[in-house]
DNA sequence: TTTATCTTGTGAAATCGTTCACAAGCCTGC
DNA sequence: GCAGGCTTGTGAACGATTTCACAAGATAAA
């Protein structure tokens, strides 16, 4: 298949959601002009969004919110469930492992890891938090598709390293600094400090 | 002046983020091709990002660190602190209060907002939680710059429609659902779930 | 069956962002 | 003070993404 932008994929998972509180709502079916109004956008940018992977409308009609669902679970690879590890139990690391949001998308997390001695063992939502040294063997035994990075900065780029050679293909990192990693892995970062110095720039170059 | 791309913005951000490490380490001077380099972009790029701003090398040379980092400072609106607020004092909310990486930058947490009885009074990172229902008029007495969103995905709208009509200027959101301002106002999103999603599309897609 | 109305799917055009390529400027060494 | 070597700043070319605009398919009503 022909290469789809990121900024096509952000906005599939948009459309999803949308479609489930629909669907939820007991809405039948909908029109790229709905979905486009409950998103921000335009009925031709969600024609094209769709266009790429297929059709799925009916001319005159609209959408079936059901199969629309269904088959954008597919496309964006949620119909499956995924193992994820946490590196780094601390603020940002426990929050992420107590947030039940991932869990009703499909994303468990079954290993946390910390270096931190009054972190080890302890329980957070089911999982004991496991000795950051036994990483490579417990991701030996008990594989998982995706890792987040919740470590502080200067620990980061070593964690992905050591991560990557266990064979992990997906790494979404916290730490507000860029990592490297071959290009087999996909990688993406949740960056706050950017996000917030993107607000201060907005509103000192006051442009909307 | 002209408009930027966000992705310039962006990239401005990652050098800001290079250049301080370059200064720590004592080095005077930095080419467009190095900077490139630890940004994973090209000297092309990192010039054209600087252009729009102005000139700030020396040909033959290249940049002095201390010089355009303070000009990228400058440009970034972080040579001044902002006052923030977060409104909901969870998990998430609360990891953030307690984050030290954004007081670095100039951003300080001067209220915290939740609506749950036992949260309200309490004291985190130095900041007592106050009730929901005094935002309008805490907010009008000690005003911010930015309000942080992390109350569940089905509040978040209306808190957002409510610290808009406070006069706010800047929103950072980190509910998974898109919400809409006035365009007066600027918006940002940290949607850690879409990007579990974007790894999941690309394992499944295994491109690259 | 025909007509009126609605909405999709998609080439083509327009816009936006990145990369190329090179003249011009600065520094060092002679 | 001039030559040689580097590096910037920037139009122009290119590539990617968004928007436009419309033919074609579907439904409903007469
Ligand atoms: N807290 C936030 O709201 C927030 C926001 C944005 C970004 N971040 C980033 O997330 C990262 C973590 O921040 P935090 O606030 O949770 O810090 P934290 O200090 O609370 O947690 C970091 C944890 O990582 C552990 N750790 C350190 N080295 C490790 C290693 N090699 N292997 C495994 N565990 C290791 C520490 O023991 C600690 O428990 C930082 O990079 C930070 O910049 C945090
Ligand atoms: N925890 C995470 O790691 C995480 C990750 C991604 C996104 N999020 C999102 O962040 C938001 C908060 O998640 P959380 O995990 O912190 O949940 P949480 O339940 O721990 O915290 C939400 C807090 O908001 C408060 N609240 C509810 N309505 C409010 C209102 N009207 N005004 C003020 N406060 C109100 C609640 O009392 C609660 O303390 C959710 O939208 C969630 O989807 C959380």
């Amino acid at each position: 298949m022909k290469h789809i932008a990121e900024s096509t994929v952000r906005r599939l998972s948009d459309y999803l959601r949308f479609l489930e509180e629909l669907e939820q709502q007991g809405t039948r079916t909908v029109s790229s002009g709905e979905l486009a109004a409950l998103g921000g956008t335009t009925s031709a940018q969600v024609r094209k969004d769709l266009s790429f992977f297929g059709s799925f409308g009916k001319r005159g009609l609209g959408y079936s919110v059901a199969a629309l669902s269904k088959s954008l679970r597919e496309i964006l690879g949620l119909e499956r469930q995924w193992r994820v590890a946490i590196v780094g139990a601390g603020k940002i690391g426990g929050a992420l492992a107590r947030y039940s949001g991932f869990h009703q998308r499909g994303f468990h997390v079954v290993h946390l890891f910390d270096a931190a001695g009054a972190l080890v063992g302890t329980v957070i939502d089911g999982v004991t938090v496991k000795d950051e040294r036994t990483l490579e063997a417990t991701l030996a035994a008990e594989p998982v598709d995706i890792v987040l990075i919740a470590v502080p900065s200067d620990a980061a780029q070593a964690v992905v390293d050591r991560v990557v050679k266990t064979g992990v293909r997906a790494i979404l990192n916290f730490a507000p600094v860029p990592v490297h990693v071959p290009s087999t892995v996909s990688l993406r970062s949740v960056n706050m400090a950017l996000e917030l110095e993107f607000l201060a720039y907005a509103l000192v170059n006051h442009t909307r």
